[in-house]
DNA sequence: GACCTGCTGCGGGATG
């Protein structure tokens, strides 16, 4: 016995610098080898010192990679001498995720001994959040929102509670890249180190990172370039992938949804027959997607007389219907596939899933490849992964724009750089002033009310808002300060208080959250709550008919104060749309996207009909002759091909709005109301006037810049400097417009 | 024209 022990520490240097009772730990799971990123990470967590990022795949052992020699320092550090706070606070995007991590470090922690692990979010337990107050040490799990009450409420205890924190552990961090919520945690993390006066060492645990760099100043802004990397290299999955084109010849139909519905489309055939007896997740782009596949895979079995092994899951749905899906996937004797949005895209353990499908082309490279990441857990398994693509069948009506095929075109382009390993870098130069607005009260309830200078000090100067100047900040404050909002207040000696306008917005419970939220309607079946709708769509009639839970309902009765919809089960139905701001896509993918038409290549992972698809795009784009034109004109209506991401796109659209055209965007096409010589003269026209113009006028001119929580309290001016920010490339669309007047082609423009 | 995440403190009632 011993021998088994002793040869394995004489050939790792970790596992030897391990507590001894970690050591044993590891020995009784009977584990052969540390992996190459534990043996990495250990001598650097073992000192302590610095900030560090581990990246590996959803099964490669980071949890353990931070927690052995995590948990081996506490143990040490216990034989000398108790600790009286907090000494790791891990915070993960998930509660899920803090409930699976609880199992596994209470399994670690409890055999090891004296080390405290304290789960915490709205759904833990009251008695354990309770024993950590009163007693605060070892380990603090805990969700950005739960901290931020934590600040809120209890703000003259937060340094009691982490005087002696070592190390601060953010999982899946590529999870809050560019996000409000990400904006939030890194505030809350500079907070933290305000509180106690000192920087604890930082470390984040990733599956994805398209840019290793952007993700290290996330973890620790102005402090990127000393943060370590690991980065596992065991990523040598075979990948299997077949990209699978349908003609949809029911598109006359399609007015009448209702009859659509009831034929089981020919994508759901093929799912039905493919992964039926095994475990897969099928991805779609939406959740009336989501709805409308389970509902006709959930007749198919019908038909057949067979169990129903496809269940869906997205946001909507209770949290019990979720939980059951997920709990038949994870059952490996009993064959199950779910129907899912990005819901299962992050890190919540469904054990191993043979296959993944995605209905829609993906948007974008970094979501593909998590999604694919939950595909062959076993390592000699192949990733395997199906995309399934519809287009509409062409008629003498079709526009131009629809005869080239993109939605197919773009799915391949995607395969195609996930290949070449290449993937969004996630840069963020946002401003967030609707999550500044969030902090600042929240700070001024923490301390009880403090001065400007300080707040702009704590917050921005030496916080996570750095890129804010002190008169954006100052004029943030008069916005909150003015008559109209009045929520913040000065007293005499200058201090900013909660206006009682303030006191009730911090004093709400869904203040925590940095994120929006909407009003919703619940739907209920016999007692039992299937899950909600967004209150937009939710004034359905009495009577209707609707598919949700991958069912079919009747509604009986709609309560509108409770705001809650009765249904009873039914045989016909329409999935309801659930609305949300559309979505961005890269520069890089469109570039490729014409890379794909003017290439002769024909992609092995297409089958027949995607074959016939392409050529029939490829055709089309070569008649055209897109590869020398931007512009095609059609009636009254010019087409021009941007051939750029979203960024430059909306900027082309606002500098043709306020030249007076009439400008339709679809995608990475803008429809102009004109002929294109008027629109050559228009672009001539904003080129000879370019160096006049600055991205924030151009910014004032949008309409409807109001997105996020707080972002109804500023003024026009700070909502479109981080418009500008976010939504526009003025300097982009500038280039294009240059290479557009200088008779360049798009060949030169995208090679 | 896409997606998801999260939530305090208190009081009342049932249960051991």
């Amino acid at each position: 016995m011993n021998s088994k022990h002793s040869n394995y520490s004489s050939k790792s240097k970790a596992f030897d610098s391990f507590h001894e009772k970690v050591q044993r730990w590891i020995w009784r799971k009977g584990w052969k080898a540390l992996y190459d990123i534990q043996e990495e990470s250990t001598p650097i967590i073992m000192k302590g010192e610095d900030d560090l990022i581990i990246s590996a795949t959803t099964a490669g052992g980071k949890t353990e990679a931070v927690f052995f020699p995590v948990v081996s320092k506490l143990a040490f550090e216990i034989d000398k001498n108790p600790p009286k706070s907090f000494q790791v606070l891990y915070i993960s995007p998930l509660k899920a995720l803090i409930n699976d991590q609880y199992q596994r470090l209470e399994d670690l922690c409890s055999s090891v001994g004296d080390i405290f692990v304290c789960p915490w979010h709205g759904d833990a337990s009251k008695s354990k959040k309770m024993q950590g107050l009163k007693n605060p040490q070892g380990i603090l799990l805990i969700t950005p929102e739960s901290l931020e009450a934590l600040f809120v409420n209890r703000g003259y205890e937060v340094t009691r509670l982490f005087n002696d924190l070592r190390f601060i552990v953010i999982d899946e961090i590529h999870s809050f890249l560019g996000l409000e919520r990400g904006k939030q945690l890194q505030s809350l993390m500079s907070r933290v180190d305000h509180a106690i006066g000192r920087s604890p060492s930082r470390i984040g645990l990733s599956a994805t990172i398209g840019d290793m760099e952007i993700a290290a100043n996330f973890l620790h802004p102005n402090n990127g370039d000393k943060v370590k990397i690991i980065k596992s290299c065991n990523d040598a999955r075979e990948l299997k992938v077949q990209l699978r084109g349908y003609l949809d010849t029911t598109s006359q139909l399609d007015q009448d949804s209702k009859e659509v519905h009831e034929s089981v489309s020919d994508i759901s055939e093929h799912l039905f027959k493919t992964l039926r007896g095994e475990n897969n997740l099928i991805f779609a782009n939406s959740k009336s997607v989501v709805e409308k596949c389970s509902d006709q895979l959930r007749l198919l079995s019908e038909k057949l007389g067979v169990l129903n092994e496809f269940l869906p899951h997205h946001g909507n749905l209770s949290k019990t219907i979720r939980e059951d899906a997920e709990y038949l996937l994870k059952e490996q004797n009993k064959p199950a596939s779910i129907v899912c949005t990005s819901t299962l895209e992050l890190g919540i353990d469904v054990g191993s899933v043979r296959s993944v499908a995605q209905i829609g082309a993906p948007y974008s490279v970094s979501g593909l490849r998590q999604r694919l990441g939950r595909s062959g857990r076993r390592d000699d398994d192949p990733s395997i992964l199906r995309i399934y693509v519809r287009e509409e069948e062409i008629t003498k009506d079709t526009a131009v724009s629809d005869k080239l095929r993109f939605e197919l075109v773009q799915g391949i382009s995607l395969i195609q750089l996930l290949v070449q390993k290449w993937c969004e870098p996630s840069r963020d130069e946002a401003c967030h002033f609707s999550t500044l607005i969030q902090q600042v009260l929240s700070v001024i309830a923490e301390r009880g009310g403090i001065t400007a200078e300080k707040l702009y000090y704590v917050l921005c100067k030496k916080g996570a808002f750095s890129n804010v100047a002190s008169n954006s900040f100052v004029e943030l404050l008069r916005c909150l300060a003015d008559q109209k909002h009045d929520i913040i207040q000065q007293s005499c000696d200058s201090t900013l208080l909660l206006s009682p306008k303030g006191e009730r917005i911090v004093n709400r419970y869904d203040f925590y959250a940095a994120f929006q939220s909407s009003e919703e309607f619940k739907i209920i079946a016999n007692g039992k709550t299937l899950g909600s709708v967004p209150g937009k769509l939710a004034p359905v009639k009495e009577d209707a008919f609707m598919v949700f839970a991958g069912k079919r309902w009747k509604v009986i009765r709609i309560r509108q104060k409770e705001k809650i919809i009765e249904v009873i089960k039914a045989a016909g139905g329409v999935p309801p749309r659930f609305c949300s701001v559309g979505g961005r896509i890269h520069d890089h993918i469109v570039k490729e996207m014409f890379k794909v038409f003017i290439s002769e290549e024909q992609p092995l992972f297409l089958n027949e009909q995607a074959v016939s698809l392409l050529n029939e795009g490829r055709n089309n784009f070569v008649q055209n002759g897109l590869d020398e034109r931007w512009f095609v004109q059609e009636g009254e209506y010019v087409s021009f091909f941007t051939w750029s991401g979203s960024k430059i796109t909306n900027a082309i659209c606002l500098l043709l709005l306020n030249n007076g055209l009439k400008v339709d965007p679809s995608g990475q096409i803008v429809q102009v109301k004109t002929s294109e010589h008027e629109l050559i003269n228009a672009l001539k026209l904003i080129l000879k006037n370019a160096n006049k113009l600055k991205p924030l006028d151009l910014a004032m001119s949008a309409n409807n810049k109001v997105f996020e929580k707080h972002d109804i309290f500023l003024s026009e001016e700070l909502l479109s400097m981080d418009y500008e920010k976010k939504y526009l490339d003025l300097d982009g669309a500038i280039n294009l417009i240059r290479f557009i007047i200088e008779a360049k082609s798009p060949r030169e423009f995208c090679l």
